[in-house]
DNA sequence: GCTACTTACGAAGGAGTGCTTCATTAGTAG
DNA sequence: CTACTAATGAAGCACTCCTTCGTAAGTAGC
């Protein structure tokens, strides 16, 4: 709307091979006949976009299906696999990586652990470690990689230095994407894990297609994230979603009611406490029932918050408490009924512990296609096929 | 972004019309090479677009500035007195009206004062006198009108129906855009008064060219709006902005602060009551600021969950209570300051009792805008400059 | 009042893109 | 082997935009 723009014809070229690249993209393999009806040009000019995006190696033929009536129609795809995408999970405990393709599609997963307390050097290792194991798995190499995306603890700011993070004592202050970028020889894009959670689901997961979604972050750390109007929302100094900070929305401490509950024997390790008071709670204990009410409680205000500011179309209940949603969800949706003008559908995580870096590959794959599908200069000029490699074909063309 | 879409060669040229049109539109009447410059096409296309753009009647040519080098160039501007659009705030007190042209250059006001109590013909009766005295002061008439749009009191609908209302009881459950289409024989626009508030604010207020605007409407009700990445925040059902009704979040009691403090002498009417406080408080009635001093510690805790939750750009303090920002803002900073993890700009509105006026024109002018510069369909078919009155050319061209 | 300069106008010719039309080709069905 | 179906590829046409050039309408200087 605000960046439509007239120009040359060349420029309605353009126009018609991002149309037709995109409807390739969304819908797999399609015919010539096909793809025209999509688009809405003739077959013939449809014919002349798709010979040049061959020629430029974003979409390559494939074997006709047999068993129709007629001469087989030739069939076309985009080329997924002219580059590749990892998606990578900085957490306090862990390092979770996968590789996809341009489709998203995860080709290799992989975990390595970390202390929280670990020094900057061990956990920057593991993150090399997590990348060359999907690496390897997938028979890939660096060379091949396109876009990294990272989600972390914390407040990133929009050029990758981390701000703040509570879990990570040695990321304080951070230019992380400079580090990363020091390790990896292409485009690296950092963000708050939460968010690229809320990304995930919304793309995939629990809260598919819906335009205005609130993510519930609940485990040892409590956090928060918005999609509004379809998009991540960041907010202008990227601090948005820390609603736990506020000492009215008793999210801070809420996690404490499952923590020491007197449900929890002696000898469970503090860090397994939650989920023992979670599952005595789905056992029928009272005193464990009371814990976790009294969580819900302090949940349910700053979620209602939430709610009656953005009245959103769905609440995903993700993070690590997130596994105890049966036990969670009745009373949530109870108490959010009390107060809230219109009661949103709340729904659990699907994604479960592969949200945040599932959400790192659609950030790359929604980064990747920004850049191709952008109607302002010339699209997909800093990364196509051929640049890489062949190094014979740009985007641009009719230049001299 | 999403729906960029390639197409057919009279497509370019409907992309170009829209393009110099935009360009005519913001900046004012404009010489051809001037406008070949901005919009980046050569002279002679210029030349072809604003031809065809005259025939369809939204542009106008002016006579030509003198004394300046060389032949004359002639000037174009955008027809803004091709049609008219009325924005109308309907609040429990008073219904005002303003008349504006395309480029929502305000050229009447009126205003009527109605009883919070009054039955709802009255309420109809008060808002048909506000127009027809827009009308008569601009000399206008209603065939003129192209769009009415309206601001009032509670959840309205996408569709125009008033779900709830407590400032007017004659409200509830009313169809208020099938009443007033038969009053207008135009486009009828309904939005909820804060919301209206908050776009006129970010549009040509306190918080103009900000990304990112919560609005806070103080006063006898208090309520929220907001702006999210430029665009209005409705939510999924029309419910965005309502956080007052979270107990917690301690607004809805807040100005009860005001209006019962004891500094407030007993003779003093109870609508003046909360003036009258912030009077006193200016003057350094000790009594008084503790009153102040209270009601701005529970406009905090809301304030601060919206803040932390979306880190938004400005903060825009709008209604009744906002004429004495001077009282309440280094306050609220203060409280602010505490518990933010990024401060955003606070500022008093601008507007004051007119912004939700120009808030409804400002609407109008988008929706118009919407229509006109949308890149689906034909573009400005339903409402054309010939439309009305000559009846001949459309947008549309070449059909047959 | 005349000439030189500056800037804009308008017409002509050329290139690129998309559409329609039609004969041709490569399959399946009987 | 023939009839039918659906896709293919080439030819001709229409539209939009670009570049180039000669002309027109002002101001500045003499």
């Amino acid at each position: 709307m605000t960046n439509l723009r007239g120009g040359d014809l060349s420029r309605l070229r353009q126009l018609n091979s991002l149309s037709a690249l995109r409807e390739l993209r969304g819908a797999g393999p399609l015919t010539l006949s096909a793809l025209a009806e999509r688009t809405g040009l003739s077959r013939p000019s449809t014919k002349d976009v798709v010979d040049e995006l061959i020629e430029l190696g974003w979409v390559v033929e494939v074997a006709p299906t047999a068993g129709s009536m007629g001469r087989p129609a030739r069939r076309y795809r985009f080329r997924a696999d002219s580059g590749y995408l990892v998606g990578i999970d900085i957490g306090a405990h862990n390092v979770r990586a996968a590789l996809a393709d341009l489709d998203g599609e995860v080709l290799a997963e992989t975990r390595q652990p970390v202390l929280p307390e670990a020094p900057l050097a061990d956990r920057l290792a593991a993150i090399e470690r997590a990348v060359d194991g999907c690496l390897a798995l997938s028979g890939k190499r660096m060379t091949d990689l396109w876009t990294v995306a990272v989600g972390t603890n914390g407040v990133v700011t929009r050029e990758g230095h981390v701000v703040f993070s509570a879990a990570i004592p040695a990321w304080r202050g951070l230019d992380l994407a400079a580090e990363l970028r020091r390790m990896f020889p292409c485009e690296v894009l950092i963000e708050n894990d939460s968010r690229l959670a809320v990304l995930a689901e919304s793309k995939r997961g629990a809260a598919r297609g819906a335009g205005d979604v609130v993510f519930l972050h609940i485990g040892r750390r409590m956090g928060s994230a918005l999609i509004i109007d379809g998009k991540l929302h960041r907010g202008y100094g990227a601090a948005a979603g820390e609603i736990a900070m506020l000492p009215e929305a008793r999210w801070f401490d809420a996690p404490e009611h499952l923590h020491a509950c007197p449900a929890v024997p002696a000898d469970v390790p503090p860090e397994d406490a939650a989920g023992h008071t979670l599952a005595a709670a789905r056992d029928g204990d009272p005193v464990a029932l009371t814990c976790v009410e009294r969580f819900v409680d302090d949940l349910a205000v700053g979620t209602a918050a939430m709610v009656l500011l953005l009245d959103p179309e769905v609440v995903v209940l993700g993070g690590g408490f997130s596994r105890s949603a049966d036990v969670l969800l009745p009373p949530l949706r109870e108490r959010l009924e009390r107060v809230c003008m219109r009661m949103p559908e709340v729904r659990a995580s699907t994604l479960g512990e592969e949200c945040v870096v599932f959400g790192a590959i659609e950030y790359a794959v929604a980064h990747h296609d920004r850049h191709l599908f952008a109607d302002d200069g010339d699209p997909g000029a800093q990364r196509s096929p051929g640049s890489s490699g062949h190094g014979s074909p740009t985007w641009t063309r009719g230049t001299g």
